[in-house]
DNA sequence: CCTGTAGATTGACAACTATCAATGTGTAGA
DNA sequence: TCTACACATTGATAGTTGTCAATCTACAGG
């Protein structure tokens, strides 16, 4: 039987260094694998997306409804799911829900992928 | 009954243009939704973690069961997700199998959360 | 060929998710 | 206070996912 070599054969030693530098370890994956289940169905990805282009970087609840296509609780429900994850905030003004995200979370997402 | 403002009260011109500069369409939506569901769960993004620091950015089956503390099968469907979502390859060498990361997927990830 | 090993695949089950209709909650105008 | 509105929450259901035991496939050494 043969003898698993330490190393892998291809490009070993001559060139470019691992892809990552830093292990990820239990928890943090953990907490990776949350925010990216809250990215893991494209009503998200487009709600996201939609908060983080509009005007002012803020967006209304009453303008996210149509473009995304689907129920207005759905569209709640994906919503809260992105609060939770903590990737966009909200905040009530009058009767409106205004929502804006936290670039420090979608920073913290952009890092682990680097 | 009040009239909702056609921008954000906040930040109302003075400040920062949007946080993303590309609006994300519905099939890019889908596309990103599938990979971010790829590192959905904390095992995948230790793989993948596992996998682009590893020696010569490459690493084997039989080195990934372990640090997963997860049954065999369980870890190789795990890395049947990621080789799927194209995240990661994986090639056959004698009778183990290497993974490696499928870079510009991943940077392709990165971009879509600038 | 036969045998041992690496790891992929199958089958089954419990846990979770997306969706919508119906309903609840809080706000503003009359 | 009554009414209309914006949006969250609830309840129900169909579809998806994570997990492991058991099994299958392919490779290497003898």
């Amino acid at each position: 039987m043969a003898k698993k070599p330490l190393v892998a054969i291809r490009n070993g030693g001559a060139c470019c260094g691992p892809l990552r530098n830093t292990e990820i370890d239990d928890s943090g994956a953990v907490m990776l694998a949350a925010a990216f289940a809250a990215l893991a169905d494209p009503a998200r990805v487009r709600l996201l997306s939609l908060i983080s282009t509009a005007p002012a970087g803020e967006a209304c609840a009453c303008d996210l409804i149509e473009p995304i296509g689907k129920s207005q609780p759905t569209v709640s429900h994906h919503l809260k799911i992105l609060v939770e994850s903590g990737l966009i905030e909200r905040e009530k003004r009058g009767i409106w829900m205004w929502y804006r995200t936290n670039q420090e979370r979608v920073d913290a997402l952009r890092t682990a992928l680097s």
